[in-house]
DNA sequence: CTGAAAGCGCTTACAG
DNA sequence: CTGAAAGCGCTTACAG
């Protein structure tokens, strides 16, 4: 094992200075063709490449983004995170990933242990950060965008879908089906995405001049989901259409329905979901959802960190994106509402 | 933003110099009690951290790890790589993620990449790399795993489940099953897994005598499973039985023959795939398939890693986990198979 | 355009 | 146990 080959050996061996060999791999810098290519070549014979750290201590940007992220076992993230890699990539920009510890008190830790490795901005998905950690990044001059949730407070930025109008939206499809029992199966309580889904069903549900007849608390997790379902529906008098605040919970509770209680969906029930993962369009399934398009999201959540980053621009930005509607067979559907 | 308090501030205001202030943040250097408290609580009150780029620097180790991966669609890496950052995590370490390439040449452009960040080493997921790109890994000391993948060459370690003995026990399950027109549906050829998974297969069904009745190619993604089970099982003849060569492929396979050609898996078609995602148990598909433990891979990665880098030790491993039959419903199962 | 010098924030021999 | 000094591999004013 040879150690790495250092500007100043490429120097040597073209004849110039260790300065000379920083500009030609400086964007940017100012050199002379001549130079740079003996740079070029000298640098090419010995293999040298430059010390991405090194150049991150002296210049203070290290081009790397800090995500923090949960629940991986939710089709959602995987792709947002193979998203957010890519679009990162493109910009010369790579992301360290720090998976969040189930309390939420450790998540502070974590932020502390991103913000050690000098990153350049925090992306922080699901989860929900201490007024305490977004002041201690903004200090560090770190910006951080929320993704899939939204906060109070005002010295990150948030990129959601508009999840109000996003559960209005079922609601009214679910009313305009003919639906007079309808059920609501929750995420984790304290996450603004379960609120406002909530909110906004709710609120769809009673401009109807109906009530949700039943509630129970799925915590976005598959098994508690099956659990929900079990409670909620095994008996007589169940509801007949349910909205499960993902999709990921959407899947177990239409599994229990079919293959546990022998209930058919849409048949006897109709089952709704929010985010419309790959898995949603699957036959199998053919998830009704409202879609929450990662693609998208991802996309102003770089906008928004590059910008920050390289303008200094400090202003904090919230984003709510709508989503559309996707009319699948899991529910029973009105006239007119085939999408 | 005020920048970021350093070493020699908390020297200053603790009255002790910057090494000792060094000493005291790093494990195991010796420092007396007094000192070690003057400084802890200067620290505490300028909030300081040591910055983990700046010893990297000097002491050679990031603690970062970097990770090639693709195919994030396929369950099973999501679970990979949460398993991997918290083990991870768990030592000390960090996971920088790059998404590998849809071209195999440019591969080589992303390990360079990689390798400028100064990790202390790389686990690249279901990717070929080239013998040149091993070589310049060894020669930076930065030792590599294989993660699901085998490849001939000597310089780095491999860790994969038991793809030929998996193979050969889905043979004699479906053997066993009395099927007698067995197909099978490929995954990327160049890919070990699937070469391996289909030479153990295409082994246990000529042990019993038989050939494999049909063969196509689904490139491990679903739309092409999709697109090969239509191939393989619109007509007739059809198979009665397919290894789909994971389990990413089989669930397109049993949408396609359950929702498109209305057949009946089991009753008309048995159905299996490997590598026991976690959607496999999920009573939609009830998947008999293979288990390959992310957990265990994992936890081998990681040992192989660690003790590379932290004892030198120079000598690769390669390492083939067996993996248990996960008998369910897509497959008739025989008398006294099930497990 | 180019080079000599200083410095980013640490750790680590080396003396004491 | 402790401090002064050197150095990790770069970039960036500063002169020329």
């Amino acid at each position: 094992m040879k150690s790495r080959v250092t500007a100043l050996e490429v120097a040597e061996r073209a004849g110039v200075s260790q300065s000379a060999v920083s500009r030609v791999f400086t964007p940017g810098a100012s050199a002379s063709e001549k130079t740079a290519a003996k740079v070029r070549r000298a640098a090419m014979e010995l293999g040298y490449r430059p010390n991405i750290l090194a150049r991150a201590m002296v210049s203070g940007k290290s081009r790397m983004i800090g995500l923090l992220v949960a629940y991986l076992n939710n089709q959602f993230y995987p792709e947002v995170l193979e998203k957010l890699s890519n679009a990162l990539q493109a910009k010369g920009y790579h992301v360290l990933v720090f998976m969040a510890p189930q309390i939420a008190g450790d998540i502070d830790h974590v932020i502390q242990e991103i913000l050690d490795y000098q990153v350049d901005g925090i992306v922080a998905a699901s989860v929900a950060l201490s007024s305490e950690l977004t002041n201690r990044c903004e200090e560090a001059g770190v910006p951080v965008v929320l993704f899939n949730r939204a906060q109070s407070g005002d010295n990150f930025s948030a990129v959601t879908s508009d999840n109000v109008s996003g559960g209005r939206k079922l609601a009214e499809f679910l009313v305009a089906g003919g639906h007079e029992k309808i059920g609501y199966i929750a995420g984790w309580e304290d996450a603004s995405t379960q609120r406002d889904r909530e909110f906004g069903f709710r609120a769809g549900i009673e401009m109807a001049g109906q009530q949700i007849v039943a509630r129970e608390v799925g915590n976005f997790a598959h098994l508690q989901a099956a659990e929900a379902a079990r409670r909620m529906f095994d008996r007589p008098d169940h509801p007949d259409a349910v909205f499960a605040c993902n999709d990921h919970m959407a899947f177990a509770v239409m599994d229990v329905l079919r293959f546990e209680l022998g209930l058919s969906v849409p048949g006897d029930v109709s089952v709704v979901g929010y985010d419309d993962v790959p898995n949603a369009a699957w036959p199998a399934y053919n998830l009704t959802t409202v879609r929450q398009s990662a693609n998208r999201m991802v996309a102003e959540t770089v906008a928004i960190l590059v910008d920050q980053i390289e303008n200094q621009n400090k202003e904090p930005r919230r984003i709510a994106l709508d989503g559309p509607l996707k009319v699948r067979g899991s529910a029973r559907i009105p006239e007119g509402w085939k999408t």
